[in-house]
DNA sequence: CATTAATCCTTAACATGTTAATTATTATCT
DNA sequence: AGATAATAATTAACATGTTAAGGATTAATG
């Protein structure tokens, strides 16, 4: 290795990715019975967990940029899942929340869904699993 | 939590989008200096890496789905970075090799790539390094 | 108060992710 | 050999990722 770069299967990033690939398939699986995407499903439940917020807090705890949820939010309302409304005081913001349909969707997979998440904390060990999250929660940029 | 679902700050799956997000910010900023992406840059890297490749291995360690790397290969051989020829065996199949021109562009970025993935070494320490990429192993759906 | 700067959000443009359908080529089966 | 199945790759269609530019509203400054 004369270049000095790890070989890509120890490479950080990719690994990364095919974690994340092999996390999201069982979601995947799960919201194809659905008629949202994963990262519509991801939305949905930071504003099922947190209730109404702005759209910077929620870009920002949905991990999604801002011209994705623009889109997200927007292809949301049409479903009748989320709301869209103007913040009286400054007209430059916009308060988005879960509606009945949106709350029902989450409630219908939530199940499923925490079945999924125990499943990887069984293949992890439960040790591992709490001490892979810290690891990754260090590489986050955006902690508080 | 009556539903039994993780906070999201304490989610899988998007624990491992911010830790990408976090990993990927510094590699995006030394590739802005050129003309490739983050995935371009990927592909020339396992090229680099393995030599001449079909397009299902290089897919594979390339974490591409198929539909991707058949547009990415075809800007990159737009580049002049790589070539793509017909097996004359089984001519479905395609062979892909880095040019001497994707080499270089390999060589200019190396000193710094090394340099990025040695800073993340350094921020979780070694042995947290290796415990993180152990753990991502584990979730990697293609491992061998 | 008028101008400028800053903020929030949207739009644009292009690359990639994802699933499904399609084409080209090779293998299989009768 | 001829019909059929299987495989490799592409294309299509839509959603998202990413950076840059634009529009609307508010804040800051002179």
């Amino acid at each position: 290795m004369t270049k000095g770069l790890p070989p890509t299967s120890r490479s950080l990033p990719i690994a990364l990715i095919r974690a994340r690939e092999g996390v999201m398939a069982p979601i995947r699986h799960m919201l194809s019975e659905t008629d949202i995407t994963e990262q519509q499903w991801r939305v949905l439940r930071v504003l099922d967990d947190n209730g109404a917020l702005d759209t910077k807090t929620l870009a920002d705890r949905s991990s999604l940029l801002f011209p994705s949820l623009t889109r997200i939010a927007s292809t949301l309302r049409d479903k009748g899942l989320v709301t869209q409304t103007r913040d009286t005081k400054d007209r430059r913001r916009q308060i988005i929340e879960i509606t009945a349909l949106g709350k029902q969707l989450i409630d219908e997979n939530a199940e499923q869904a925490a079945q999924i998440a125990a499943d990887f904390e069984t293949l992890l060990g439960s040790q591992n699993y709490e001490t892979l999250l810290d690891l990754l929660e260090i590489l986050d940029p955006n902690k508080d």
